[in-house]
DNA sequence: GTACAATGATACAATTAGTACAATCAGGAT
DNA sequence: ATCCTGATTGTACTAATTGTATCATTGTAC
């Protein structure tokens, strides 16, 4: 019915835990709206089978998202994202989110053999690039 | 998976540590193109009995060569030949690899609803963490 | 014989997989 | 309706497989 596909994409060299990526995917495809509210995602041997690993490794995952209130599941019925979500998940699950964000960024950096200056730089630059993007179309609001 | 069977030649007679042989023997691996980024390696313990080595040695192996960033070492998981952007690609496309990877990680943090000023400090915060975390292995390596 | 590097032994921690179980629901038989 | 039965769901606990940390032993150079 409501059963998304919800296509995630795991790395398994990343170094980042298999159930960690999919909590971090399933995090962000709920924040960018592609998942919503009361839908209700693939049954853990369902999205073990797609993604080639072990159901305990999902059942991980959705349990830590269930913790943070994030989903709900229901033992015998599925799971589903919470109604009423996000607007209260406290500032320290924000804190995190950014943090495992941000992490996965840097891993994946230094993998591909960049440095610490370079990375941090190429960070200042971007922001910087996006915050005149957006003045300038303030102005042209004006 | 895609577990090389990584045929090492151990000369015990040679006066070089076995460790370095180790070493030495998966760096040239790599060179001629026997092993490619993303190759999964032996685990620690099958090489080891391969070699008739103690399990450590090759440890003490993997470790220089993860710290090299050569090879990316995942407690649990396995080991994997780190993924390097081609030796020959040139300045340009490297900084453009990394400004696509950056662009990316900046929209998302933005799409999960965090501000400049959080992203720039996360991820100052992060790489200084992972620096630390470096040189306090450095020291232990001492 | 002392010092130091190399190797080995042992115990540990993190991640993922295996197995058995419990809750829920759908369908039919009575 | 009520009860069974089987399928499907998530849960709990355990085992297996991985790399890590620490210290002990060995062997060689001085």
């Amino acid at each position: 019915m409501t059963e998304k596909k919800l296509t995630l994409r795991l790395d398994f060299h990343s170094g980042l835990p298999i159930y960690t990526q999919i909590v971090n995917q399933i995090q962000s495809q709920l924040a960018n709206g592609r998942l919503k509210p009361g839908d209700q995602l693939p049954t853990v041997r369902a999205l073990a089978q797609e993604l080639r690993v072990n159901f305990n490794t999902v059942a991980r995952a959705y349990r830590i998202l269930d913790e943070a209130r994030i989903i709900s599941t229901q033992q015998g019925r599925g799971t589903y994202i919470t109604e009423i979500p996000p607007p209260n998940i406290s500032e320290k699950l924000r804190n995190e989110s950014l943090e495992a964000l941000t992490q996965r960024f840097i891993n994946e950096a230094f993998r591909l053999g960049f440095f610490e200056k370079e990375i941090s730089q190429m960070v200042r630059d971007s922001l910087k690039v996006r915050k005149e993007a957006q003045n300038k179309q303030k102005e042209n609001a004006k």
